[in-house]
DNA sequence: ATCCAGGAGTCCG
DNA sequence: CGGACTCATGGA
């Protein structure tokens, strides 16, 4: 019942007002690439009940995001025939908030990128191409906001996944921005500007380690400062700079830079090779005895053609 | 109970 | 520079 329209709708975008500059929108659609299944985007996006900066639901995922100060939930769902349908759910919106909404989709879903390469490489590959047949469409889902991103990953060091979506969950819920909308609450991941406003406590209290509260709120501070940011990571010209830049962080090191190289900033030959979970993923689809070692992974990834971010998120997909 | 978990910083020689 | 130690808690 969630997922449903509540009003017959006419088709798409749903304008009204008489002049082009003032039309407001209630729905538009987003075509979608070759080799991809909305579905098995929404399995990844499902990996846990605990995650809060989006909502799954059986057809369809809402996202709350902030467009010129303006919180707006949207709801992405399958059209067929090649399209993906935004449900603006909060307001109507004008051309100029729904361009950026249709960006910021583009970009999570990386709806941009041409997989055809990728797959007809990954035929040559055994590996590659159980992966690729078995979860076909999918794509490399990103965490579009750097903060987010990083602080993902530095939770989700050396804890178990589940445990690191339950301290994922507190931080959000206790100061992250929320938006009811129809008696449902959708979240935002908090901002730099918040995070670097609390005490220690503040995440002691939610069972992080003082390590974790060390980096988190750095962090936090070096970002609100602007000496951390998404533009001038992606103004740097190749992945070796971004990659040195992010390890000047403190908390951030091979593992963690890799990781938001790949899931934030996009970069399709970022590969966290440290990542237990992938070499878990790769035990397994290769039914070797043992995991594998970081040289025998070195090996493997330089076979793969630039893609190892997709082959990651594929192997992430493969344990779920 | 015991071991591991989608690591990173520090210290030591 | 390479290796050992520490952090620190939930899950299986």
């Amino acid at each position: 019942m969630i997922c449903q329209n509540e009003a017959p709708l006419k088709s798409h975008p749903v304008a009204t007002g008489r002049h082009p500059s003032s039309r407001l929108f209630r729905k538009t659609t987003v075509a979608v690439p070759r080799e991809f299944s909305f579905q098995e985007c929404l399995k990844f996006l499902a990996r846990s009940d605990k995650e809060r900066t989006h909502a799954v639901h059986p057809e369809c995922v809402r996202k709350l995001i902030k467009i010129d100060d303006e919180p707006i939930l949207f709801e992405l769902r399958n059209m067929r025939h090649g399209f993906l349908e935004i449900t603006f759910l909060n307001r109507l919106v004008p051309a100029s908030i729904r361009s950026p909404v249709i960006e910021f989709v583009n970009e999570w879903l990386d709806l941009d990128t041409n997989l055809s390469p990728f797959y007809r490489f990954a035929r040559k590959n055994s590996l590659l191409k159980q992966l690729t047949t078995n979860h076909y469409g999918l794509r490399l889902i990103k965490i579009p906001d750097l903060f987010e991103a990083l602080c993902w990953a530095i939770l989700g060091q050396q804890i178990n996944v589940a445990f690191a979506y339950t301290l994922k969950q507190r931080v959000v819920e206790n100061f992250g921005e929320s938006f009811v909308f129809e008696s449902a609450t959708y979240w935002r991941f908090p901002t730099p500007e918040t995070i670097a406003e609390l005490q220690p406590a503040d995440l002691l209290n939610l069972q992080f380690n003082r390590q974790k509260v060390e980096y988190i709120i750095g962090l936090a501070r070096l970002m609100r400062d602007g000496n951390v940011s998404k533009q001038r990571l992606l103004e740097m010209s190749t992945l070796e700079n971004a990659r040195e830049a992010l390890l000047n962080i403190r908390g951030v090191g091979p593992w963690t830079a890799s990781y938001v190289l790949m899931r934030c900033l996009g970069f399709r030959s970022a590969f966290p090779i440290e990542d237990i979970g992938l070499h878990n993923a790769l035990q397994r689809q290769l039914n070797l005895p043992r995991k594998p070692s970081l040289e025998e992974i070195r090996n493997m990834s330089a076979g793969w053609g630039g893609w190892q971010a997709y082959v990651a998120i594929y192997l992430y997909r493969s344990l779920l």
